[in-house]
DNA sequence: ATTACTGCAAAGGCTTTGCACGGGT
DNA sequence: ACCCGTGCAAAGCCTTTGCAGTAAT
């Protein structure tokens, strides 16, 4: 669907800006900052100014049309593919990974569901929602990037699934 | 075992200022931020400024003595428990609430381990760590407290495990 | 013609850091 | 006596906001 359409349809201006924004952060695999799309777009769209990056992401993130993701670091990511999937964090540059949708839904489809309701109950609580991400680093690993926004290398369990905080 | 033996034997000086804030995150089941240890900690400990409780939050940490937990909202929040446990986070108020030690194993042990190596196999990668966290509120719900912590209302689901981010 | 969006700069919240002093070892 | 930890203030990073101008509807 073409930008101008989508946008109308949410409400939401079509301008320069968000046109350039929204498109390649669609394109992106990478689930940018909005440093990076700032850097990203400012080429093709000159003038653009860091703070309307930021504006424009809350726009569509209230549209419907991008998610932020907060985890990680000081610094959001935003992300474009809306259908349900996990993320893979690595923990060392801040990098995010999508998570194959048909594994995402078996990971989630297996969440002991009988254990939440019991955390329900026990604690007195409604669970809305579950969050599950997963930590670690391609198998051909690079040192830290050090950029602003890594984090400190994790203590590296055993094998796989040493919990978290 | 008494403050000033542990922190000996973490390499960590002992000061007034440091058990104090350390005492006081011990006994707190509210996973305190930066913020509120400061503000209950500095009238037993006139003079104490806020770096000094960041400077000495990270000490614990380093020293393996306290957790930092950085999910939920801009703000840091601080654990001395130390035992695995699971989180209950209030996207609303920012809150955090302990999942009974219990029911925490019961469900990291339940996560699905087979497909976790599938996703390793997959995507190429070492999955070093799982975080699982469950957001909801508690069942008497009061409104947002608004400050500035807390989060913007969840979507709310139909009923628990809606994805996540 | 309206009024939402933009750009700029300034402010905001949380956290870290530089430096001189004081207190722990 | 050494030097780490403290306090203060200033700076830092990411993000939001005020305002006047511009452009989309």
């Amino acid at each position: 669907m073409g930008a101008r359409r989508l946008f109308a349809d949410h409400g939401l201006r079509c301008t320069r800006q968000r046109v350039a924004i929204y498109e390649r952060l669609k394109a992106s695999m990478s689930h940018p900052t909005a440093e990076e799309l700032f850097e990203q777009v400012r080429g093709e769209c000159d003038g653009l100014s860091l703070a309307t990056v930021y504006n424009t992401l809350e726009a569509l993130c209230e549209a419907g049309l991008c998610r932020k993701l907060t985890f990680n670091c000081g610094c959001a990511r935003y992300d474009a593919e809306l259908e349900p999937h996990l993320h893979l964090l690595n923990d060392d540059t801040g990098e995010i990974h999508d998570v194959p949708r048909d594994l995402s839904e078996r990971l989630l489809a297996r969440l002991p569901e009988d254990l939440l309701r019991d955390v329900e109950e026990r604690l007195g609580v409604r669970i809305d929602r579950v969050s599950l991400h997963l930590h670690g680093r391609l198998a051909a690993a690079r040192p830290p990037t050090n950029g602003r926004c890594g984090a400190a290398p994790p203590p590296l369990a055993g094998h796989a699934s040493a919990v978290e905080s």
